[in-house]
DNA sequence: CTGAAAGCGCTTACAG
DNA sequence: CTGAAAGCGCTTACAG
């Protein structure tokens, strides 16, 4: 039952051959010889021997992990990046550490005690709040290339970042609400600070106008993305004079907000008013009425942040310092929007 | 800027001590003298000093890591989880490897191998579909001991399983519609092969019963915890002759597949039928009319799940192979349930 | 309380 | 194509 584990001495002593020659046909078959090669394969198989990743990793100075540090594991949002994350390093064959920012209270932690400890040969960054100290203390370093964003909104100077096409989100959303034939729309903003807010709301303001539909500055209310404050717009939008017919939101959280406040108040959706999320988040599909919205396609992001770090990996020689991508995002149609009542 | 990083060696040399001091000052402090350890804690700081990873892990035999398995990284509900685990394990100073079994295509995978592989020193399941021959690979070996479950559902003699009150959670549903006044009640069942099913089933109609309600054979109706089948669960409500005032679903989902059904049918919710749902998901709370619904504290099982591995880790002789632990979990009352309105 | 020395299990230049 | 040997950077019995 509990034999010992096989060394890679105990398969060198099956197949009759070195210690040096079972480590290449295991790591570079190419360079044995045939019958070599198929000798030791079945010495592996006899003894059952697996390669201890501790010795590995003393000896070749890499870890054959990748280390991704998100601001909260329960927020799927994040979550949902990470599972393409995933994928394409397990395809490589690197395992993933994960690391909650939240829970660590480290003031001087510093990115580059991650390569330096030996925990991780790269690094996935979805918290745009690591602090700037942390960061900087890659600069110089060879891990300085060895980290990528793909947090949705960060952007540090010399990190690759990752994210979604949000002006063509908020134009996708224009011109949705256009072709329903609405003249008069309004948009619920993401946080002031935040650098998504005037991507979203100036591509959709500037391309409603192109289209045709008038949007008043009364119309443009504040938000910070959270359920709370789509609420609030929707007491500001209730107390207009005049009213928009369909409304933009900055976040799937916030138009849900809204539509809960509206319903409250016997304001029909999507007779009375059209609305459009941005994210697609869970809730999106299962809300009475379900949400149109703009889908981010969060697996992409991680699967394109992961392939990045990956070739930068293999090759640490070839590197833009100013990577910027950009994944596509979709319109996704259901029950919020519809004609205006009057049109 | 790019210094080579610090070896013990170099910590021993400006301290003016042996390599096996440092070692043991790092690691074992109360065996050095109060002025070898003021010396060596300087030079640490002075070399900017951190222990490698691989060559601990080597010599130890250790890993310093923890590998949760989990079915599927985007459901909140195991995410929810992992933050648990996280928090416990990142204090203790391991870090967290995560495996999404969705990805893992290799039909002979064995849990034994992480051990063997050198990749972790202990395992938390999430995923209840892990093949039995990955399990019982682990048998008559030392790592038997070193795997948690925490997947909510699943039991395997001779792993540790922790999970939450479910038969509670079914009788505070029954009990919060008895005190509300209602006399006639239903229940929208779990997935037939599911060991949760009859827990909550069974629990929900017999304290229901003993609380003096009706509960019928007709009003119990099939799920299997998804959306789509809550809304069915809603078509056979909508034919019945006689309906039941209050229901309680066995998930979030099928309560919300239940809501938005009769919505659609201009059925009221609280006035005319009281829902209760199991999980407290984020929707719950999100919902128009949010869902009264009985939370599991998934933090908590994963900490609990985590505390309970540590222990094990920390003293693998000392340990009950029928270990089973029960999370209380929570009513939290919102807008779906109300007194019934011929009550 | 401290040091010299062995050794964890690999990989890889080097030599042949 | 293959082997002997060094060494990655630690920790820990052992001896003192």
């Amino acid at each position: 039952m509990n034999t010992p584990k096989a060394r890679i001495q105990d398969v060198a002593k099956v197949a009759g051959v070195s210690t040096a020659t079972v480590s290449r046909t295991l790591s570079n078959p190419s360079v044995v010889s045939e019958t070599t090669r198929t000798a030791v394969l079945e010495a592996v198989k006899a003894t059952g021997y697996r390669v201890n990743r501790a010795a590995r990793n003393l000896r070749t100075q890499k870890t054959g992990a990748i280390l991704v540090l998100i601001p909260n594991l329960s927020n799927p949002f994040f979550s949902q990046i990470i599972s393409g994350v995933e994928q394409i390093f397990r395809r490589a064959g690197y395992s993933l550490l994960v690391a909650d920012t939240d829970n660590i209270n480290d003031p001087d932690f510093r990115l580059v005690d991650v390569f330096e400890d030996g925990q991780a040969d790269g690094i996935i960054l979805l918290d745009g709040y690591v602090p700037m100290s942390a960061i900087t203390s890659l600069q110089g370093t060879e891990a300085e290339n060895l980290v990528v964003y793909a947090c949705e909104w960060a952007e540090t100077e010399g990190i690759p970042s990752i994210r979604s096409d949000n002006p063509a989100g908020a134009r996708m959303a224009a011109q949705h609400f256009a072709s329903l034939g609405h003249k008069k729309v309004g948009h619920i903003c993401g946080p002031k600070e935040n650098v998504l807010t005037p991507m979203r709301r100036d591509a959709f303001v500037t391309e409603a106008r192109k289209l045709g539909m008038e949007v008043r500055d009364e119309w443009i209310f504040p938000g910070d993305f959270r359920l709370v404050t789509g609420a609030q717009a929707a007491d500001m939008f209730l107390a207009l004079e005049e009213r928009p017919t369909a409304v933009f939101s900055a976040s799937d959280l916030m138009a849900v907000g809204f539509m809960k406040r509206l319903l409250s108040e016997g304001v029909r959706i999507p007779d009375d008013v059209s609305i459009i999320g941005f994210d697609d988040v869970g809730i999106a599909a299962y809300f009475h009425p379900s949400l149109t919205t703009i889908r981010q396609d969060r697996p992409q992001i991680g699967r394109v942040a992961a392939t990045t770090l990956l070739s930068r990996l293999r090759d640490p020689s070839n590197v833009d310092p100013y990577f910027r991508h950009t994944v596509p995002v979709e319109l996704i149609t259901r029950e919020s929007t519809a004609k205006p009542s009057d049109g």
